[in-house]
This record gives C-alpha cells, sequence and structure tokens, in this order.
DNA sequence: GTCTATATTCAGATAGAC
DNA sequence: GTCTATCTGAATATAGAC
C-alpha cells in the first residue's frame, strides 16, 4: 500500500469524475455508460473492469459527494475557535456547505440533484450518510438555540430543511461569474439571523413606489 | 366546442395525470410509456393516440405545472385589498407558491424536480414561461423594495433565489401529516423579514449549554 | 379510442483477444 | 487494463385489427 496511484487508480478516478460530472448534468438515468466512457477516454465494456454495474458506479459519486461536503462543514467548526459565537458557527458553516457545492465539486451537487430520482433500493444504502449529515446540522442549531442564539418560539427543523433548501437549490441557478459564493452565504446568513424586513410605517401606502 | 368531457379528453387527462405523478417520482428518464400507460389504465401503444411521443407528454406536464403555480401566485395578489401591505403580499405570495408545489400538485412539483434533467431541447421551449414567473416575482420584491418594505442593500435577485429555493426544496423532504404547510409558509417569512438570531450578550459563552 | 403485435433502436452487461 | 464483438433485455414508436 504505497502512496504511487496505479494505473487503475487513474482510470478509476476519471471514470468517476466523468460519471459525477454528467450524473449532475443529466441525470442519472439519462446518462449512458457509453458517454461515461467517451469522457474518461476510453470504451464503454472497459468500465466494468473497474465497477460491477452502472448502480454500482452511481453508489459511489453519491458516497463521494456526501463526504465531501459532511467533511467541508465539519472542518469548518474544527477550525473555529472555541470560544466563537454562535452565529459564527453557523455561518462557517453555511460558507462551507456552500462552497463545496458550487466549488469544483462535480460530486456533490450530483449528489444533491439526482438524489430523489434514484433507484430506491440506491436510495436506501445512503440514507444512514445522510441522516448522519443532517445530525451534523441539527447539532449546531440545537446549541446555538439552547444559548439564546436563535429564537425558542421557531420548529428547528423547519428552519434547517428551508436553509439546506436554498443553499441546495443554488445548483439549480449559480453560475459563476456573476454573484460570488461569498455574497450569496452573507446574505443567507443576514436572512437567516437578522432579515430583511424594514418596520412600516403604519399602514403601507399601497403601490405609490417611493423614491 | 361544448363543455363536456369527450371520451378523449378523459383519457387524455388521465394519462397527464400518471405521467405527472411519476416523472415527480422517478425523473423523465426513468419512467417508460409503459407504466404510464399501466397507471391510466391503457397499453403502452394507445398514449399514440393522444400524444405524438414522450417528449411532447413531457412538454404539456412542465406546462401545466407552471401554469399553476404562476396563476396560484397572481390570484393570491389579486385577491388582496389594494391598500395591502408589502409584507402581506409576500406572504400570500409565499403561501400561493408553496400551497400549489405541496398540495395535491403533481405537475407543479414534477416540473420543479425534473426541469433541469429533461432533455435541454425542452428547457428551451419553457424558458419563457419560466422568466414569466420570475419576473411575477421580481415585480412584487422590487416593489417592497422601493416602497421600504424591505432593506435597500441587499441584492435582490440573490433573495428571491434563496426564497424560492427554500420553498422548491420542500418537495424534497415535505411529508404531509407532520408539519403544515401554513407552519412553513409561516417559518419562511419570519426568517424573511425578521430574522431568527437573537442578540448575543458580549461575548458567546463557548460550548456551554444555557437552559 | 384502444388493442395486439412488432419493427427498431439502444442501453447495460459479458466474453475473450490483446 | 482496455479493446472489440456481441448477447440480451427493454423502451419508444408504428401498423393494422377491432
Amino acid at each position: 500500500m504505497t502512496s504511487e496511484q496505479s494505473k487503475s487508480d487513474i482510470s478509476r478516478a476519471r471514470i468517476l469524475d466523468a460519471a459525477a460530472k454528467m450524473f449532475r448534468q443529466k441525470g442519472y438515468a439519462a446518462t449512458t455508460l457509453i458517454e461515461i466512457a467517451r469522457a474518461a477516454g476510453m470504451q464503454a465494456g472497459s468500465l466494468y473492469y473497474h465497477f460491477g454495474s452502472k448502480d454500482e458506479l452511481l453508489e459511489e459519486v453519491l458516497d463521494i459527494g456526501m463526504r465531501r461536503v459532511h467533511e467541508a462543514v465539519e472542518e469548518s467548526q474544527e477550525r473555529l475557535p472555541a470560544d466563537s459565537s454562535h452565529r459564527d458557527r453557523i455561518r462557517v458553516a453555511v460558507e462551507a456547505h456552500l462552497t463545496t457545492l458550487l466549488k469544483h465539486d462535480d460530486y456533490t451537487s450530483a449528489n444533491i440533484r439526482i438524489f430523489g430520482q434514484v433507484p430506491e433500493e440506491v436510495q436506501q444504502h445512503h440514507i444512514r450518510q445522510r441522516d448522519a449529515y443532517a445530525e451534523l446540522w441539527r447539532h449546531i442549531f440545537t446549541k446555538a438555540q439552547k444559548s439564546g442564539a436563535l429564537s425558542s418560539d421557531v420548529n428547528l427543523g423547519v428552519v434547517r430543511m428551508l436553509l439546506m433548501g436554498a443553499l441546495n437549490w443554488s445548483v439549480e441557478w449559480y453560475r459563476p461569474g456573476r454573484t460570488s459564493i461569498q455574497a450569496i452565504a452573507d446574505h443567507m446568513c443576514l436572512m437567516l439571523f437578522n432579515g430583511i424586513g424594514i418596520e412600516e410605517p403604519a399602514q403601507s401606502r399601497e403601490n405609490e413606489t417611493v423614491t
């Protein structure tokens, strides 16, 4: 077991990269092994030296994607000074999740995008892994609420799902260049902590626009 | 042209209902015409009396889904008293979008779920329709910001996409019975307008939980 | 309008040469 | 390890009977 990459390892990685990219783009069922093989620079039959089936390839892509975002968020917490505020803990978690999703990670974005439409049997195999990731977030939020940094009146489960949705949906619209990932994270945290509403004076003046 | 439903109309509707339901569940490519036909109570070949191709069936499902949510949000605005506050305008729009998505509408949720993975050519045919819906929301938010109901410091485009993401993602996790649709909408509006953060006193007391 | 039967195409998977 | 060749099953789509 050296740290060298065998020829097999390299091909395997190329196949996985190609698969993640295409699964993310077109979904699982619509992606053919022929396309994946071509993108990886080989013939379709050759894939079977590395993977037993299309499903097996899918499962590994899903696994890598979830592992990466889990690790990224976990590390964001560990890197933080022990006396950091709960807001900061949530902030860096949001940044880590979003950055993994949008920056050079076809695996995580493939997972997010296609999981709900993957064969049920495959989903079953990954439920525990997804639960573990949800638990990581639940932990961060619960601590924050218990210590008084988040309102005690809210259903934290709903808040968490709405937050994850806002972040995850970015794979559907984000394109590099326009808005920065940091700006998206900032807006998300602003909404989460402070909201963007302004006290409206008495009764609103219906449709009039005020300059 | 009577208001009667011909036998053809009824079959057509049954096929569309079945297709919307299955596209939503399994995605487009993974759903076969054989399954759709069976769910609609007929043989696969019979579908071609009503639709020219699988793509054509898909396009109609997508179209109906987007039309329904668009109309629902539009009507939510029209039903409102003319002097309603901007917060109320946004609130009912959120409720209308979410209710359409989660309550008995496989068409809208199918659209939301699968659009990004549908053949590119099909996507092209629906871009204008989607833009029109985005424009409806843009209008609501811009009015609110101009009249001072929303902070002028935020990028409204980012806020809108985060909001839509939070709402749309609910199709991935919402199950009837647990949390009510109204509660989800309420949490969303609370986050949007006020946030759920509490001022933390001075420096946070690291990991200690406060009861 | 819907059926049965089938033409056609193509994907996933396997076998054996190199 | 990857190739070529091919088996097998399945899905879209068509044709013609009823």
